[in-house]
DNA sequence: ACAAAAGTGTTCAGCCTACACCCATGG
DNA sequence: CCATGGGTGTAGGCTGAACACTTTTGT
């Protein structure tokens, strides 16, 4: 569907009113990061809008898998955030004029929208990023240093930052942020940056490996200094 | 609103495609109940739609209180409904042939909807319940004991019911399902029907205790055969 | 007096915590 | 050989689990 035509007759094929935005989060150089797109001067979240015959979490699988190339997404609901104030009119009209399009003042976005908000955690290696229709470029940002964000989608990204704080200590999902092996002071390291606080590393170690969730592989790896780590995998 | 009115131009009041149910949740003679309304020979969740200046959350909360008339809701929420499948045209048109009013195939309401679901914990007693323009009567059931029900419904309380399970391990935000005040053995009791499963009195008791949310109440009850048990009530 | 209900204690195991200590590697 | 980084061990404390004991009440 051409630019055009999404505006003048998106809501024939989508849901009006309603839009799903995902929070991508990759891991690099002990930095946690969000998958931005810019749109003029500033950036927003990948996000789109829910065809009329497609299931909710579809639509957001196949928004992340448009964004991301990642054949087996694994999303987490959000939040809604469903303010009245959420009309973003005056936005889509300066993407129009970047676009080179004519502005359709009647268009079904130009209203107020509930968005869905989801995030999803991967490996920045594993992704091939792909930018849209009315998208410039993507980029990488570190969570403390975002850039000027369109709409209010920065609300959105602290949203998943505090969540996957909350999240990771009941569940240990979170080596999609690393390659299939890592070492144990790579996946230490992670867990003290998403938390924000030092975590003992003898303790850390004795928990990970007592869930048995690791296989140990009995290779190496050489690098500077000290001693070398063994490396682990996901158990199948 | 009359309803032919709501049939007709809904849509100019609300946002299209996109409802809000609220399981409510009580807990009487020890067993957890939810408000379900009747219509016809099934039942269904309090719910409503989304005023097009209404905030999402204000909508679920003046939804709850049109229903209980609690004047402090206390509301989580709990998941999207997002199947496509979920288009309630025909049983819209029995709930106008049971309001005797004459059916309107064009309607909004004849179409798509995806449901935001919360759920709220509410001291039965406090309530005062009352019904809507369609729907007939009101009524507690039991989450074991659920009527038939129209929509998707039964599975919503299913995730709520759940949902609550999970919950309360994490926070013990339960006494609002009880009285002002309450004795240990009570809220003991309430526990182990929301886990259904049998905790040790002796921890719970210092559990409870050792949160400091309580204070007791140097009143006691009497009662049947045993000792007096102390009230408590939540710190103010 | 007895059974039942409510409150409190006691013991043991397991886990968290905070280190200390031992291994391996590069300079 | 020493600094650095990685793996493992250990002593103390806190918490949870299971159960015993005591107190209070109706019958």
């Amino acid at each position: 569907m051409d630019l055009p035509t999404f505006y003048a007759s998106g809501a024939d094929h989508f849901l009006p009113n309603l839009s799903v935005d995902i929070v991508i989060i990759g891991y690099e150089q002990g930095v946690l990061k969000a998958l931005l797109l810019r749109i003029g001067d500033r950036w927003l979240l990948p996000g789109g809008y829910i065809g009329r015959q497609e299931p909710v979490v579809a639509a957001a699988e196949r928004i992340l898998e448009e964004r991301t190339g990642i054949a087996e997404p694994h999303l987490k609901f959000l939040a809604v955030f469903g303010d009245p104030s959420r009309n973003f009119g005056a936005q889509w009209q300066v993407f129009a004029q970047q676009a080179g399009i004519p502005w359709q003042p009647q268009s079904w976005v130009n209203d107020r929208f509930v968005t869905l908000g989801y995030y999803s955690l991967v490996h920045i290696e594993e992704t091939r990023p792909r930018v849209g229709e009315i998208d410039e470029a993507y980029g990488w940002f570190p969570l403390e240093a975002l850039p000027s964000m369109w709409m209010d989608h920065a609300l959105i990204v602290e949203a998943a930052r505090l969540r996957l704080k909350e999240d990771i200590r009941h569940e240990q999902v979170t080596f999609n942020l690393l390659p299939d092996t890592f070492t144990m002071p790579e996946l230490h390291q992670l867990h003290q940056t998403i938390l924000q606080e030092p975590l003992d590393r003898s303790r850390f170690q004795k928990k990970m490996l007592a869930t048995g969730l690791f296989e140990r592989l009995p290779q190496r790896r050489k690098d500077s200094p000290g001693r070398n780590p063994y490396q682990y995998r996901v158990k199948h």
